[in-house]
DNA sequence: CAACATCTATCTTTAGATAGATAGAAACTT
DNA sequence: AAGTTTCTATCTATCTAAAGATAGATGTTG
């Protein structure tokens, strides 16, 4: 499934929910986005469940693939650390939004089982990425630096978006402990 | 303003509020939890507006009441920083709830705007007084400092929310600068 | 009595969802 | 090749539920 309306309808429901969480979009409005008729969405996606469950894999797998552009061997830690960071500054600074995954965590107790347990391997990914990257280095206690790590990205992404400033979210990065 | 009636719609709100967000609460949902009708909300809060802007007042002030009971003096600034940090965990582990103004944060552009701004002044204070905190324990850079130290506690609950498990936010926060 | 707080009743808008019609492309049949 | 059927993607039209909001009646109390 990857015609030209659904992409479009993903991109247009991937701005809403990122920017207002998952009762922020709507079939209707996503059509008006685009200029089709709200069942025609329906058609795609049956249900809205459906619909988030595809944006958050797809997501995920987006962010996986420029995960994967970061050799994870090779000296330097810092700057792989610094590369990491980045693809979120980057998600925060093009489109000026929330991550996507990090807004659907903070609301998962109200979301479609099928969404949460789609956000839990955006988070799961990530940690997986960064045990693997600190391990390669030789760093004490990977899982759990990973996980302080993680946390630091996307508390500097919510600061930012507090703040409205995506500056905030480089203040609020802290990779010291690895320099 | 603070009849009993008020304290339980703010009561209710917060609950809904802290699980999804904004979109996620409801003058009908609030009447129905708390057993009285809609309209009589209205008549407390005219606009939903006005209630979330309310609520996130009384969020603050009562985040900042305990703050204050943390004597930013004295030594061992280890302490004080684990008892801030433990503010949080405590938010989270009564109520297994989101801190509320980490979800409004994360959803900053969909909220009016006096709830954006009180949101904001959630952070303000706590990034004061941290600074405050680090400055008199002689930390270089408080600002920048403070600025991390909150974006840790915000990610970590928001890791916490992801795994769902309140254990994952002792385990993403991280002091270890401070020991 | 007057205020305060609540109620009933109702409005408009929006939400997710579904049934059924239609137009065009593709595939199959003779 | 012509005709028929099927599939695909969209549309129109509509349903039901829920949302925020408001007007005006009712009861309660100092």
């Amino acid at each position: 499934m990857s015609s030209d309306t659904v992409d479009r309808i993903l991109k247009s429901a991937e701005s809403q929910a990122r920017t207002g969480g998952y009762n922020a979009f709507s079939f209707r409005e996503i059509a008006k986005d685009i200029g089709i008729k709200s069942s025609s969405i329906h058609y795609h996606f049956p249900t809205k469940a459906d619909l988030a469950t595809e944006l958050t894999k797809r997501y995920t797998e987006k962010f996986t693939q420029h995960l994967e552009m970061i050799d994870v061997g090779g000296k330097d830690l810092i700057s792989k650390l610094s590369d990491y960071a980045d693809l979120f500054y980057e998600a925060l600074r093009t489109d000026q939004k929330m991550c996507l995954c990090g807004l659907f965590a903070a609301e998962a107790d109200a979301l479609p089982d099928e969404v949460k347990a789609q956000t839990q391997k955006f988070f799961k990914t990530n940690i997986s990425w960064l045990e693997d990257l600190l391990t390669k280095h030789d760093v004490p206690s990977p899982e759990s630096e990973a996980m302080k790590l993680l946390a630091n990205m996307e508390g500097a992404m919510l600061l930012a978006k507090a703040f409205e400033s995506e500056k905030h979210f480089k203040g609020a990065i802290d990779l010291s402990k690895f320099e």
